[in-house]
DNA sequence: GCAAGGTC
């Protein structure tokens, strides 16, 4: 039988090319988790089944187990002991089924994944999800290298193919564990911290990790030499002649002086001289070289500065153009074109374009210039346009980034700018001064990027050894200036510098520090550090500087490459590295202090935030609101901060106090003109009393996304389920006319409804037949207790025909007596022996405590 | 609620 061979891509579009690559384009298609394509080839001198099908990058991430996930009970610094667990990243792409399901039956497993440690990490997980075994009989796993996905190189790799590299995946694995441990434990312990103390920080988190701290050094840097800066007065010497009836004015070649007495004894030793004399007359060709090809950094540093497009922006609309089909791959960091890289057909493809179709036309007809070499860092080769478009098709934005990477690839080809440079030197009482013609004699590749081109500046001619008279000598006063803000087109050229982030990744970090509001877009696209920014990184450095240092990703890197070379075993490393910073950590806790007192100078506290809006539980004070972000309530005199859900607004709810703990209730109301709104306990919400749900009175998931949004509603809180049909007693506002806690309604004994109090372990029964219980949010006009409507369903009613709707009091029978005696004969409550909403505060209950639902003591009335 | 790295 033929052997057959799994071959898996890390995207789409490359397991597209490999098999047509290797089928010669006669495979069929079928549709997956991603497409699997099919076809018969020979493998290893045998006739073979081949099946080609992709991931979409990593399969897993990592992150710590639930019993570490509760950030009021784990101990921050627990976490870097913690034992890590690999979950499926997109569990919804049902990846790692797709896999195990297409290598069921395949002797061969060939890894297409691209070609760099993390592509090597890859490698294992698909071998995890397929289930394969290196020390198999029978079955064997192979690893494909290849540096371009041209026909030529997937057939040399398939013909070369090697064994995983099992070290370098181990690298990627120790980096995922150390940047998960040191980021989470960080960001969780100083949020807490600082979120705990302060009202205005006005971020949701405040986060560490060791790409975006360093990146927002960056821009906290540039801030403090502008703010330290010292400007300073200097002069210069302005000389004016008239050579060929033109003026011209020459520079000095001291430039500039920083005395102002100095500068006026050369003015007046030239004025004095009053002749100047020529001393060198030099012209030489220069060429301005054409561009490498294009990479992922010199793309976003482009759309930053000149197309005003931010990296986040700017790989949005690339990754568009990238999947419509309009460019190549646009993650790469490699500007060297492959050798087998075909110019001509990309060429081609612009002919019709109306700005450069005849440049295109001409450079086709007398030959285009092979590019200059770049560097080639194996991945994918640099980014070029596909096919043509125009503005109508892409849109505005995505128009000028496509019109952008057509015009750098088209100069890649073209000739090199070339010019001529002629540079006069005069003297004039032993003081040079000089000036400088410029005359551009092919314009090359400027011809397409004309913000490059070479301006011209034509001079008269002089002689060596002419002697000219001196027009005016100017005494200049100016004063330097401190540096601007840090441009984003700078950040990512520091952040390549210090090998911060990836092609991939260099956009995200950058997004991140601005989502955290640690920084701020300005005019021209300058990044300006808020309070908040500048104070974490002053902090950083005085605790310990080291944490907003670029080394920081050095050395994790220089590490980890430790593993990847096979030098030291990764266990050792990951221990080592993980113990250096839990010391840093352990070392900025006790230091905190030294970074609170930059916040306190800063930020207000939560006792001078917000306003008052709900009584505290404990203490039944009033607790203070704090509307920035995140939201949450601050109760001065228990000094305890409860959070709220985030994006949307917060009121009192009725008055209302919560049965279990006595916090006043608050309404949440979701962002939008039909947002939603859910009552809700501040205190079940920050600690949910019952183990897996997550609020009593009301919020949080519903529905299948499993947030609160379109569609959500308020859950069960007895049976979090999300399909659970129960509902409770509308916010959970009738009360046991025992103690006057409110009744919950118990599913577990529907159809046959039950109200229990958790409070005094009471139970009320109600109708059997009653299939739904809600509150009317009327009030008895006897005792001010809520009004309940209990809605018979007519089929199963013992009632008899015509039973509908009954409303009731809970507390006063006589309300509820007089309806339900009406169609039934005899009430179904006792008379409740309290008035009025006065209610002692019982302990907190935790879980369903004592209530027992077969317990027929514990019964109010089994009706 | 948290990192950084893939990819869509």
């Amino acid at each position: 039988m033929a052997p057959k061979v799994l071959m898996v891509a890390e995207k789409p579009s490359i397991a597209l090319s490999i098999a047509s690559a290797l089928s010669g384009g006669r495979m069929s298609s079928r549709r997956g988790s991603t497409d699997v394509h099919e076809f018969e080839s020979m493998f290893q001198g045998f006739h073979a089944q081949f099946k080609v099908t992709s991931i979409t990058g990593h399969v897993f991430s990592v992150d710590f187990p639930s019993t570490y996930q509760n950030w009021q009970v784990t101990d921050p610094v627990d976490l870097f002991k913690a034992p890590v667990l690999k979950l499926e990243s997109n569990p919804k792409s049902h990846i790692r089924r797709h896999l195990s399901h297409e290598a069921r039956g395949c002797n061969y497993l060939v890894l297409w994944l691209d070609c760099d440690r993390e592509g090597e990490n890859i490698c294992y997980e698909v071998i995890e999800c397929t289930g394969f075994d290196e020390n198999e009989a029978g079955r064997k796993i192979l690893r494909a290298k290849f540096s371009s996905v041209t026909e030529k190189d997937l057939l040399i790799a398939l013909e070369n193919l090697v064994k995983p590299n099992k070290a370098e995946a181990l690298a990627v694995d120790a980096r995922q564990e150390i940047d998960l441990k040191v980021g989470v434990a960080f960001t969780r312990f100083q949020t807490s911290y600082f979120q705990g103390k302060y009202g205005n920080l006005d971020s949701r988190v405040i986060s560490y990790g060791p790409c975006q701290t360093p990146t927002l050094g960056f821009c906290v840097q540039r801030y403090m030499q502008m703010t330290t800066f010292k400007p300073e007065k200097f002069w210069s010497l302005n000389l004016h002649i008239i050579k060929d009836g033109h003026e011209l004015r020459l520079e000095w070649e001291r430039d500039k002086v920083f005395d102002f007495d100095v500068a006026v004894m050369f003015q007046k030793l030239v004025l004095d001289g009053n002749i100047l004399e020529v001393t060198y007359v030099s012209k030489k060709e220069e060429s301005k070289t054409r561009p490498c090809g294009l990479n992922t950094v010199d793309l976003l540093k482009v759309a930053s500065s000149a197309l005003g497009l931010g990296p986040h922006v700017a790989m949005q609309l690339a990754e568009q153009l990238y999947t419509q089909g309009y460019i190549s791959y646009p993650r790469t960091e490699s500007t060297a074109y492959p050798a087998t890289f075909d110019f001509s057909t990309v060429l081609g493809a612009q002919l019709s374009n109306p700005l450069w179709g005849n440049l295109v036309k001409s450079l086709l007809a007398d030959g285009f210039n092979k590019p200059r070499i770049g560097s080639d860092a194996g991945d994918h080769p640099p980014i070029t346009p596909l096919r043509a478009a125009n503005e109508e098709m892409l849109g505005n934005d995505a128009w000028r980034l496509y019109q952008y990477i057509c015009q750098h690839f088209i100069g890649t080809v073209s000739p090199d700018c070339k010019y001529t440079r002629t540079k006069i030197e005069f003297a004039a009482s032993g003081e040079i001064f000089h000036c400088i013609g410029q005359h551009v004699s092919t314009k090359g590749f400027t011809s397409i990027m004309p913000w490059m081109a070479i301006s011209e500046k034509n001079l008269p001619h002089f002689m060596k050894g002419e002697k000219i008279n001196i027009l005016n000598v100017e005494l200049h006063e100016g004063c330097t200036a401190p540096p601007d803000y840090l441009s984003e087109s700078e950040l990512i050229s520091l952040m390549e510098k210090h090998g911060i982030g990836t092609d991939a990744s260099i956009s995200v970090h950058i997004n991140n520090i601005c989502e955290r509001n640690y920084v701020q877009v300005n005019s021209g696209r300058r990044l300006v550090p808020t309070a908040l920014g500048t104070t974490l990184i002053r902090g950083y450095q005085c605790i310990d500087a080291d944490l907003c240092l670029p080394d920081i990703r050095s050395f994790i890197e220089q590490q980890i490459t430790l593993i990847a070379k096979g030098k030291v075993d990764h266990v050792h490393v990951v221990h080592h590295v993980l113990q250096q910073f839990t010391q840093k950590f352990l070392y900025f806790v006790k230091k905190i202090e030294n970074m609170d007192v930059l916040f306190e100078a800063q930020f207000s506290t939560l006792a001078e935030s917000g306003r008052l809006l709900s009584k505290c539980g404990k203490c039944t004070r009033y607790m203070r609101y704090i509307a920035t972000q995140p939201s949450r309530l601050y109760c001065i005199s228990c000094e305890e901060v409860y959070y709220l859900p985030q994006s949307g607004t917060i009121k009192l709810y009725k008055e209302l106090a919560c049965p279990l703990d006595g916090f006043e209730l608050v309404l949440f109301s979701m962002a939008g003109p039909d947002g939603k709104s859910f009552p809700l306990c501040p205190y079940c919400y920050n600690s949910p009393p019952f183990e897996g749900i997550d609020t009593l009175f009301g919020v949080i998931k519903l529905g299948n996304s499993g947030k609160l949004g379109k569609g959500a509603g308020m859950p069960c809180f007895l049976c979090p389920h999300p399909t659970c049909r129960h509902s409770i007693i509308t916010q959970g506002v009738c009360a046991c006319p025992e103690c006057m806690g409110t009744l919950i309604l118990d599913p577990v004994s529907a159809p046959k409804w039950r109200l229990y109090c958790n409070m005094c372990n009471c139970m009320v029964s109600l109708p059997h037949g009653a299939h739904r219980i809600s509150t009317t949010g009327k009030k008895c006009p006897d005792c001010d207790s809520t009004i309940i409507e209990v809605d018979f369903n007519k089929k199963t009613t013992p009632l008899g025909d015509g039973a509908t709707l009954h409303s009731g009091c809970i507390l006063c029978d006589d309300l509820l007596h007089s309806l339900i005696e009406m169609k039934h004969g005899k009430s179904f409550f006792r008379r409740g022996r309290g008035r009025g909403r006065g209610r002692g505060r019982g302990g907190r209950s935790r879980g369903r405590g004592g209530f027992k639902l077969e317990d027929p003591k514990m019964s109010f009335r089994d009706f």
